[in-house]
RNA sequence: GGCGCCAUCGCCAAGUGGUAAGGCAAGGGUCUGCAAAACCCUCAUUCCCCGGUUCGAAUCCGGGUGGCGCCUCCA
């Protein structure tokens, strides 16, 4: 089931370029890949699981297509954010850091984030950074002023490649900070010197702690070498921060740090970017208490990832309707396969046509959207052999039922959805739809049970009736040949 | 002001030169005691507007209009 990686034919879309390019790893059959992973002063917002969920797909599917990935995700844990929430809540800030890195983990096993094989943490790095802050004083890139040191970027040719940014645009909009000691507008902080009751290390140019932006060139480089991949993160990161990781990187080792950037684009709410500044900021543990984890993700790939996405409530209904749907065909075909061994022989059409449509969607730049298409034609054939089985022969139906249905959880978990057992999920949703409504599940049983009675002595009326003052509390019915279903309409 | 992105059916959303995927909603049908679910059928000669290139454009070019992002911390 699994596809080759001897197909050319995976194109990424590169920021660097601004065009598609076949991917084409510098190791053969390895991709070597970096995300910018949260810092840890605050809960994770929905905004960054969006971006965390995108990479988590590419990851998946690089590995759906035979390629073995080196997938590294950091954790800032040394910043001004996290030392000014320290300050906020009386707490060392290497334990806030620790606190919200645990509550990170937590979200991302909730969201069904895979573990990236590395999740470095800044201050597991500091002899790194001083090794490559002092590499950029030797080559005089950089300069120590009043116990800070700065990159210099006019002595950086290739300064805002990834940008585009105009040099002189950029110089006429900074504004210097009072404190600092830059010699340009532009140049930007590689180490900041110590202050009092903030976290600082040793270095020979005096003790204080990494700048935002050298951090990552220092763990990237540390666990993936000086050229890899992929780079990615969100849009917002271009600039300036991966526009100062390459300045740093490529002035200090003279060859490219990455050669595919990539970037998710934003999730927005109400028209507009989510940011604590306009009030407008959606937890992820918050939106994990409402909806179906599973449900978000089909969500979150439900556009294509470097587009805006609008989040509302109506969106992650459709999603986890969507989810139902999906849950609720399985179901019926696990019912009618019943764990019977399906003999090998001769199958109706081509059931392969699904997976290699998602794989063409999947390797045209991540297009889970198409992805998405493909995976809904597995889903309606697989209703539809269901109920209007296309052919004469019942063995060969069944085959080609017990094949469709063996390449879900192949797309399914190049997706990260459809990781449940029908019944688990169906059962675990219904659950939280009764505890969201309030709804007396004694009473729904009862009800149910009478109507059943009523029906038996084909007293019709008070059976309609019954049903109604269901439908009324939400709850609808269906009745089958294992007697009445029900569930919560959502 | 500089840089960049986007505009496709009521809604969400693929499609980057060859004649409009998919989902939701809606209407009709099959099934059902009635329903529900599922299935079948219908649902954009047309892709914000104007002009151009081309045998051919939603797709390329020019000009508008509208929305958004980055330029300061930001996924």
């Amino acid at each position: 089931m699994s596809a080759t990686h001897s197909s050319p034919a995976l194109s990424v879309y590169n920021t660097l370029t601004r065009r598609k390019e076949p991917l084409a790893p510098l190791r053969p059959g390895e991709v070597r890949l970096y995300v910018c992973g949260p810092t840890v002063y605050s809960w994770v917002h929905i905004g960054n699981a969006r971006t965390f969920t995108v990479f988590d797909v590419v990851v998946r599917y690089l590995r759906h297509r035979g390629y073995r990935v080196s997938y590294v995700r950091n954790y800032t844990d040394v910043d001004d954010k996290i030392i000014n929430a320290a300050r906020e809540t009386g707490e060392d800030p290497a334990a806030l850091a620790e606190r919200f890195i645990e509550a990170f983990e937590d979200d991302a096993r909730a969201l069904g984030l895979l573990s990236p094989d590395v999740s470095p943490r800044v201050t597991e790095v500091i002899p790194e950074i001083r090794a490559l802050i002092q590499a950029l004083l030797d080559q005089g890139v950089a300069y120590a002023a009043g116990g800070d040191v700065y990159f210099q970027v006019s002595c950086w040719p290739e300064y805002a490649k990834l940008s585009r940014r105009n040099l002189d645009d950029l110089r006429a909009g900074e504004r210097v900070t009072p404190g600092e000691h830059k010699r340009e507008p532009l140049d930007f902080a590689l180490w900041k010197a110590e202050k009092p009751g903030e976290p600082a290390w040793d270095a020979p140019w005096g003790r204080g702690r990494p700048g935002w932006h050298i951090e990552c060139s220092a763990m990237s480089e540390k666990y993936l070498g000086t050229t890899f991949d992929i780079h990615g993160g969100g849009l917002d990161l271009i600039f300036p921060h991966h526009e100062n990781e390459i300045a740093q990187s490529e002035a200090a080792q003279h060859i490219p740090l990455a050669k595919v950037w990539m970037h998710a684009g934003f999730l927005e709410l109400e028209n507009a970017k989510m940011s604590k500044s306009l009030g407008n900021v959606v937890q992820l543990r918050h939106a994990l208490a409402k909806v179906d984890p599973e449900a978000l993700r089909l969500f979150f790939l439900s556009s294509h990832y470097r587009n805006q996405l609008a989040f509302s409530d109506d969106a992650l209904a459709d999603a986890e309707k969507r989810m139902e749907y999906f849950y609720e065909t399985l179901q019926r075909v696990d019912e009618r396969l019943g764990g019977r061994e399906v003999k090998p022989g001769p199958l109706h059409g081509d059931p392969d046509v699904h997976l290699r449509a998602f794989e063409q969607a999947m390797d045209d730049d991540f297009n889970t959207a198409g992805a998405l298409a493909a995976l809904s034609g597995l889903f309606a054939q697989l209703n539809e052999y269901l109920d209007k089985p296309p052919a004469p022969d019942r063995a060969m139906v069944v085959r080609t039922l017990a094949t469709l249905r063996a390449v879900v959880p192949t797309m399914g978990g190049v997706l990260g959805i459809l990781q449940s057992s029908p019944l688990a999920w169906l059962e675990r949703r219904r659950d939280r739809l009764v505890a969201q409504r309030k709804l007396d599940r004694e009473l729904v049983e009862r009800l149910i049970a009478e109507r059943s009675e009523a029906r038996k002595q084909k007293d019709f009326a008070r059976s309609d009736a019954m049903r109604n003052r269901l439908l009324e509390m939400g709850v609808e019915l269906r009745d089958g040949a294992g007697g009445t279903q029900w569930k919560v309409r959502s």
